[in-house]
RNA sequence: GGGCCCGUAGCUCAGUUUGGAUAGAGCGGCACUCUCCUAACUUGCACCAAAUUGCUGGGAGCAAGGUGAAGGUCGAGAGUUCAAAUCUCUCCGGGCCCGCCA
C-alpha cells in the first residue's frame, strides 16, 4: 500500500513545497534505520529554488505541509523531512491486506500482450544447471507480470531443424542403441559420442548432411521420424519444467517457422527494402540486412546475412521472422495441437503441421530470455525491425539477458558432455535427500514428500534467482543446496509458522494502537510489497522479490520472538497482533508464488 | 580494432536505472539464547513453532528460530555536485560478443 501513501505525501509535499509532484514522490523513500517511517529529501530541490538552507527549507515545509490523516506527524531532521505513520494508516493497511488477500500488491489490468519467450533449449538433451536458470528466470518474469496486471503468454522455441537434432537423430539411427530411461538424458550421452565421431569421420559428417537436408524437406519420413523423436525428448524436459512449476502456454517449432511464415516474412523484409541481395564480394549471393544505426559503426562488416547463397536461412535470418510473429506483424497463422496437459491444469500447445488456429502471438511486447552472449543477433533483430518502420515494436523487443552458470574454470558444454552430472534431474534428486534430512521425523508419508518437493524445487528455484541476472553463477553443490541463512526454507519456515498460529486463532481484528517497534517494522515491510512488485515488474528482475521475501520473512521473525500473539494475555492487543500475523501471512505468501516457492502450511 | 557485462567484509551477494542521512544481508568465526551430562542451590518465572519439564556453575552437543559484537581504500585515479558505491572520463583485473556455425 506504499504506493498510495506516496501519491499523498507527494500531493501534500508539492503543494507545500510549490514544486512539481513528480520530484515529490521522487524525493519519497523509506529509509533504513530511525529516520522515520518515510523521509523526504525534497528540501535540497526546494531550498534551491527559494534561495534558503536546506535545513531552513526542511523546517519551514515540516511545519506547513498539510498532512494527511495516515500520517501522525512530519519532522524536520536536518535537511530532510521525515514523516511518522499513525495508528490510523496502519489499522487501514491490515484491513487492506486481509480484505484483499491473494490480490493484495496486484497491479490494475493492462491492454495489450507480452510474450516471454524462454528457454528454447536445443531437443537433444537434458536441461541443465544453466538451462534451469534461464527457465526460472523467465518463468518468475512471467509470474511477476501477471501478477501486475499484464496478459501474459509463455512460449518456447523448439530448434528442431538444427545440426544438434540431425547428429542425434544420426545417433538415434546409426548406434544400434535402444533408448534406456529419461529420453533427453539418453540422446544427450549419445550426443556426446555422435559429435566424437562426427568430427573425426568424415563419412559421418556426410551422413548427418545429408539427413539434416532431408528434415528440412518436411514431407520426407526422416522429417516425420525425427519430429516424432523431438517431441518426445521435449516431453521428457518437460517432466523436469514441471519438478521446478515451470509451463508454458505454447511450443513453436523452428521447422513450423520455415514452413509456415518464413516466405511471408522475407517478401515483407524485401518489400520493404529491409534486405537486399548482394551481387558481389564476399557475401555475394546472400540475402543480407544493412545495419547502419551507431550500435554496429565499430564492426567490420555491419553487414547482418539473413539468407545463405544456396537459398537457406541463417539462425538470425528464422529469428527476425519470428519476431515478426510474435508481434502479429506476419499475417500467416500456425495451425496448433495439444501438446500436453500439464500438473498445473492448463494444456501446452504446439506449432503442428495439422491443427486449428488459435490466437497465439500478437504481442505488444516481447521478452526474450537469452543468454547475453547473444546480444548482438537481438540487437540486430531489433534494428531491423527498425529498418521496416515497425519503431514502436522494435522498443518493445526486449532481450533479458543473463550470464551462464560456470563450473569453477569450465563451462558447460553439451558437445564435451561437461553437463553430465550436473542436470537440473540431478540437481533436484540431491535437493530432495537434503531436505529429507531436514524434516523431523514425525512428520511421515505423503506429507512427507509434499514438504521435501516444495523445499528442493523451492530452494534450488531461490538459489538461482536471488542473484541479480547480470551476474555469472560458479555453481557449487552447497551453496546451491543451502537450507539456511538467505534461503527460501526460510521464507517457508516463517510461513508455515504464521499458518500454525492462523489456523489455530484466526484472523484477529484489523485495529492498529501502541505497536511494539518489531509490529511496526513487519507492517513497513508489508506495505512495501506494491513498490517491491512494481519495480520488479518494471525493471524484469526477480531477484528484488527474492531480497524482500527474506526481508519480510527477518521481520516477522523478529515480531514472532518479541510479541506473544495466542498467549498475549490483552484481548485488543491479542487480535491486532492475530491481524498483524495474518496480514504477514498473505504477503509471505504472495511474494513466494512470484518466485515460484510453495507456501507449506507446515513444515 | 569496436562493443557489452562484472569488480562492494575472509567467502557468496543486495544496493548503481531514479545521486541523499551511519554502505545492507547470508555463510564462516566469536559470545549468548536452546538441549544433554555433571556438581551444588532452591527463589521466583514460563506465550505462539518444537518439547514436557526447565533455569545457576563446569563440560559436551544440536540448530530450517532469535540476540549481540567483530569484520569495508565500495578495483584505482580524476571530474561534476551542497551531496558519489550510484553520474562522467581514464586506467587495472575477469568474462562475453563482433561467422553464409547454431
Amino acid at each position: 500500500m506504499f504506493l498510495r501513501l506516496r501519491a499523498r505525501l507527494a500531493k501534500a509535499l508539492s503543494d507545500a513545497a510549490g514544486c512539481d509532484v513528480g520530484q515529490a514522490e521522487a524525493s519519497l523513500a523509506i529509509p533504513k534505520g530511525q529516520f522515520g517511517d518515510v523521509a523526504s529529501s525534497m528540501a535540497f530541490h526546494a531550498a534551491k529554488k527559494h534561495g534558503k538552507s536546506p535545513a531552513e527549507e526542511a523546517r519551514e515545509l515540516a511545519g506547513k505541509i498539510l498532512l494527511p490523516d495516515w500520517v501522525d506527524y512530519a519532522k524536520a531532521d536536518g535537511p530532510y523531512v521525515n514523516f511518522i505513520l499513525s495508528d490510523a494508516f496502519y489499522s487501514q493497511l491490515l484491513a487492506h491486506v486481509l480484505n484483499e488477500k491473494e490480490r493484495f500488491g496486484m497491479g490494475q489490468k493492462k491492454q495489450g500482450k507480452t510474450i516471454v519467450e524462454f528457454p528454447s533449449v536445443n531437443p537433444n538433451k537434458p536441461w541443465h544447471i544453466g538451462h534451469l536458470r534461464n527457465a526460472v528466470l523467465g518463468d518468475a518474469v512471467a509470474r511477476i507480470l501477471e501478477f501486475s496486471g499484464e496478459n501474459v503468454e509463455r512460449i518456447d522455441y523448439i530448434d528442431d531443424l538444427g545440426l544438434q537434432v540431425a547428429q542425434s537423430f544420426w545417433g538415434y539411427l546409426n548406434l544400434g542403441k535402444k533408448p534406456i530411461g529419461k529420453l533427453d538424458l539418453w540422446l544427450g550421452e549419445q550426443y556426446v559420442e555422435v559429435s566424437r565421431r562426427f568430427e573425426s569421420d568424415e563419412n559421418v559428417q556426410k551422413q548427418v548432411r545429408e539427413l539434416l537436408k532431408a528434415i528440412e524437406h518436411g514431407e520426407s519420413k526422416e522429417a516425420k521420424e525425427a519430429r516424432k523423436l523431438v517431441e518426445s525428448c521435449v516431453a521428457a524436459q518437460y517432466e523436469t519444467a514441471f519438478k521446478f512449476g515451470i509451463y508454458h502456454d505454447v511450443l513453436i517449432f523452428e521447422s513450423d517457422i520455415v514452413r509456415t511464415i518464413f516466405q511471408e516474412g522475407m517478401e515483407l523484409l524485401k518489400a520493404n527494402n529491409a534486405i537486399s541481395k548482394e551481387t558481389e564480394g564476399k557475401n555475394a549471393g546472400c540475402w543480407v540486412a544493412k545495419l547502419q544505426s551507431k550500435e554496429f559503426s565499430g564492426m567490420e562488416s555491419p553487414d547482418k546475412i539473413l539468407i545463405r547463397s544456396d537459398g537457406t536461412a541463417t539462425y538470425t535470418g528464422k529469428d527476425v521472422i519470428f519476431q515478426l510473429w510474435k508481434f502479429g506483424i506476419i499475417k500467416s497463422e500456425f495451425a496448433y495441437s495439444r501438446f500436453m496437459h500439464q500438473p498445473n491444469g492448463h494444456d501446452c500447445y504446439m506449432s503442428s503441421h495439422e491443427g486449428r488456429k488459435m490466437g497465439f502471438g500478437r504481442a505488444t511486447r516481447v521478452i526474450n530470455v537469452i543468454g547475453m552472449e547473444q546480444a548482438y543477433p537481438q540487437k540486430a533483430i531489433r534494428e531491423i525491425l527498425r529498418l521496416i518502420g515497425f519503431a514502436k515494436e522494435a522498443e518493445n523487443s526486449i532481450h533479458l539477458s543473463y550470464e551462464h552458470v560456470w563450473l569453477q574454470d569450465a563451462k558447460f558444454s553439451g558437445r564435451q558432455g561437461t553437463w553430465i552430472g550436473y542436470t537440473a534431474d540431478e540437481l533436484y534428486s540431491e535437493g530432495l535427500v537434503k531436505a529429507e534430512s531436514k524434516i523431523k521425523e514425525d512428520v511421515v508419508g505423503a506429507e512427507r514428500g509434499k514438504i521435501a518437493t516444495a523445499v528442493a524445487s523451492g530452494g534450488i528455484r531461490f538459489a538461482l534467482l536471488k542473484t541479480t541476472p547480470e551476474k555469472k553463477i560458479v555453481f557449487r553443490w552447497e551453496e546451491a543446496l543451502s537450507l539456511e541463512g538467505d534461503s527460501a526454507p526460510y521464507v517457508m519456515y516463517a510461513h508455515a509458522r504464521a499458518h500454525k498460529i492462523f489456523s489455530k486463532a484466526g484472523e484477529g481484528k484489523p485495529s492498529a494502537k501502541d505497536l511494539a517497534l518489531q509490529e511496526k517494522e513487519l507492517l513497513k515491510k508489508i506495505m512495501a510489497f506494491d513498490l517491491v512488485v512494481q519495480d520488479a515488474a518494471k525493471q524484469l528482475r526477480p531477484h528484488l522479490l527474492a531480497d524482500y521475501s527474506l526481508e519480510l520473512a527477518t521481520a516477522y521473525n523478529k515480531f514472532y520472538n518479541a510479541c506473544p500473539i495466542i498467549g498475549c494475555q490483552e484481548e485488543e492487543k491479542r487480535q491486532m497482533r492475530l491481524a498483524i500475523n495474518a496480514a504477514a501471512l498473505i504477503a509471505m505468501r504472495n511474494a513466494m508464488g512470484l518466485l515460484g516457492i510453495e507456501a507449506l502450511e507446515k513444515m
